[in-house]
DNA sequence: GTCTATACACAGATAGAC
DNA sequence: GTCTATCTGTGTATAGAC
């Protein structure tokens, strides 16, 4: 798949956060009127992934946030109850939302080889989407609670297994190479978490995600692949 | 090489870090005896690393830091002359002391495949001795003023340029295949990171730095050389 | 629903005694 | 060299007008 066909099969989830913390939160929210709440939440979230990519969500003030998002101190908090609120229902709704498409899309793939290579593409291809979500959520799950952060620390694992069950299955089948299928998932994952904790460095090498993905798959088939046959990778111009 | 032998080649780096400090700053200290500058400014980065690792720099106050270290506030603004300051001065001689060595290391090995062997371990061993400090380092470059992140940014460019040359050199030579030396330069970089970055989840699971620097040139490995022959790596016990 | 004004706590930093 | 006491700015959060 190519990024560009990716971005038709999924909903914005920009949108789709918003309607799910509306829907999970109605009650805590002060505010009555959905389309009101939608719209602020939208300004909220967009302002504080802003602010807390430029310089840390710690550092980014309640008055950043109020005058960036031009919602007055009060109102932002007749949404929230406090700053950390804010960074705790963020992280926790992407999570639910990206780990959702996840998992749907790589089931629809049945063989080993095609169910790697659908994880890998899919993974890269939403952090791209939401990449800085992903930086965000990546630098600030330490500073959340320590039962928020076991959460955000097993839904990272819970995408390495994900990984390390499809090599299981694809060693099983004989397709993959008796390795260290938990190992390998982890330096997987490092790949591709690479991706989006490191954008700019290959933004500037003019490296877009159809190329990582190119790439990364060459990588790790040399080494998965049974009996690999080896591929060249063509040399990117600089 | 293994981890343990690594350790008797290279110098304490903690002690080496103070001296250096001291070296470079002792006009601007306002203390005059070294042994005390040495020993004070030992418990203020120790400090620093402990509680900037637990709830990052930013959190850490400098209240925090003079009950932790048993220094006062008066002290403290003795040795630095602000808060963002310690950060400063702590993360770029910790740099200066990491290229060294890494350069140096790398330099005794002649041969391509050696040298990317050399490059991989020490790169691992250096941030298993150090890996307080390069989980902090790279958690806290972005609170850097723009010039010193800069300088953050290129030291670390600098680290995967040296795994490129290397990658360059071999292919010149006809030991490691065509491939996009850059890309594989910034992949295996990702590796090396994720060690440190992920270091609580390979204890967990028992495995050491020997173990995965093993684990990751085979990957590498099978990846870079020509003509590979594909080992089947051990599965580890679970 | 949204605003302004303000309470209150706590941060970084310094002055000056010892 | 080290300490305590204190200044001043700024942070989160709220009360109550509109």
């Amino acid at each position: 798949m190519k990024y560009d066909e990716f971005l038709h099969t999924i909903p914005d989830s920009r949108m789709d956060i918003c309607r799910n913390v509306f829907l999970e939160y109605r009650d805590k929210i002060k505010i009555k009127k959905e389309k009101t709440i939608i719209k602020n939440l939208e300004k909220i979230f967009k302002v504080t992934l802003r602010i807390g990519i430029d310089k840390g969500f710690q550092a980014m003030t309640m008055r950043d946030l109020s005058s960036t998002s031009n919602l007055s101190m009060g109102a932002l908090y007749s949404y929230f109850s406090s700053k950390e609120e804010i960074l705790r229902v963020f992280l926790s709704e992407g999570r639910k939302i990206i780990s959702q498409i996840l998992v749907e899309l790589i089931e629809k793939e049945k063989e080993p080889v095609a169910k790697l290579k659908t994880a890998v593409e899919v993974h890269l291809f939403l952090t791209e989407k939401m990449h800085k979500w992903f930086y965000f959520s990546y630098m600030e799950a330490k500073n959340l609670s320590p039962e928020e952060r076991e959460n955000a620390v097993q839904s990272e694992l819970y995408t390495e297994k994900l990984i390390e069950n499809i090599l299981i299955d694809g060693d099983k089948k004989g397709v993959f190479a008796k390795i260290d299928h938990s190992l390998a998932a982890s330096v997987i994952k490092a790949m591709l978490q690479d991706w989006y904790l490191k954008r700019g460095k290959y933004s500037k090498r003019n490296i877009d995600v159809d190329h990582y993905a190119e790439f990364i798959m060459s990588f790790i088939n040399s080494f998965v692949i049974v009996q690999p046959v080896k591929k060249s990778y063509p040399q990117s111009p600089v």
